[in-house]
DNA sequence: CTGCATGCAAAATATTTGCAACAGC
DNA sequence: GCTGTTGCAAATATTTTGCATGCAG
C-alpha cells in the first residue's frame, strides 16, 4: 500500500518513481523511528549503492509529500517517521537515551489547555517529552 | 548574585573564576534562551576576543555545574538558558520559529498521568512542544 | 610558581549544494 | 528525448580536540 500511494501522490506532482524513493519509504516504515543516517543504512543493506545525499533528499521529499514527518527526540538528532502509523509521543530517557511511545490521548487535556489560554495548537506526532524512564528512575538517583 | 553563587560553587570544585565564565552566564542570563552562538555573539559585545570554542567549554562547564541547562527546540539548536530562572515549557511555532513559554502548571496533569501509568518522569524544564502559534494558526492554513 | 583555562588551528561530524551522468516516462 | 534524479565531490555549518601560551590562585 506504501508503494501504491507513493507512486501515486509523485504522478499528481509529476515527480518520478525512483527504486531509490521506495527503499528510502520502506526503511522509514521498518524502522519505526530513525534518523538520516539510521535510514541510509537500512537502505545500504538491500541496495548497497544508494549515496547518503539521496537519503536526505528523499526524506525531505517525502515530508513535502506528507508521507513521513520528523521529530526532534534527544540530541538534536532529526528522526523521521511514517505518518501513515499510528501518531504517537515520545518519552526520551535522558538517563538511558531510550524512546518509548505513549498515546497521544495523554496530552489531550493539556492540547486544550494550551488552545483556549494561548491559541496554541500543539502538533502531537512532533512532540517529545524529555525525563527518566520507569528503569533508570528506580535504579539511579 | 549569580557572579557570587558563580565563584562559589566553582571554588568548592576548585575551579576558576574567570572573565570568560562570567560573561557566558551573564549572556546566558540575559539572553534567556539562546544557542551557542547567539551566546558567543552577546559576549563578543562585551567582549571581542572571545573564542566560540570557550563558550562551548563554558556551557558544558556550566551546565555540570547545575547552573544552566538546554533543551532542544526548534532545529536541533541546543538552547541553554539559567536554571534559576522560573521553569518553563516552550512552545515552538513550526511556521514562524517563534518561541513562546507558558508554565509549567499546564503539564500538571500530564505529568501525573505519565507517572502513574508509565512510571515517567517527566523534565519539565526540558519540554518543547511544536506546533502552530495563535498568529500563525490564524494566518495561514 | 603551578596547573587550570584560553585561543588558535585543525580535526571530526553533519548536512547542503554544484554539476555531469543516468534513468523514468 | 526531455527532464527530473542520482552519485560524487566539494562546500558549509557545527562541535570537538591538541597544544602552546597565559593567568588565577
Amino acid at each position: 500500500m506504501s508503494d501504491a500511494s507513493l507512486a501515486e501522490v509523485l504522478r499528481a506532482k509529476g515527480l518520478r518513481l525512483t527504486a531509490q524513493r521506495q527503499l528510502v519509504l520502506d526503511a522509514v516504515h521498518q524502522l519505526g523511528h530513525a534518523t538520516p543516517d539510521q535510514v541510509h543504512a537500512k537502505v545500504s543493506q538491500v541496495a548497497a549503492g544508494v549515496n547518503i545525499t539521496t537519503v536526505y533528499r528523499t526524506l525531505e521529499l517525502l515530508e513535502e509529500l506528507g508521507l513521513v514527518t520528523h521529530a526532534h527526540l534527544s540530541h538534536g538528532a532529526p528522526t523521521y517517521h511514517a505518518v501513515s502509523e499510528d501518531q504517537h509521543v515520545h518519552l526520551v530517557c535522558k538517563a538511558c537515551g531510550g524512546v518509548a511511545e505513549v498515546s497521544p490521548s495523554v496530552l489531550d487535556g493539556l492540547v486544550g489547555a494550551l488552545e483556549s489560554s494561548r491559541g496554541f495548537l500543539v502538533d502531537v506526532g512532533h512532540v517529545a517529552l524529555f525525563g527518566l524512564c520507569a528503569a533508570c528512575a528506580g535504579a539511579t538517583q
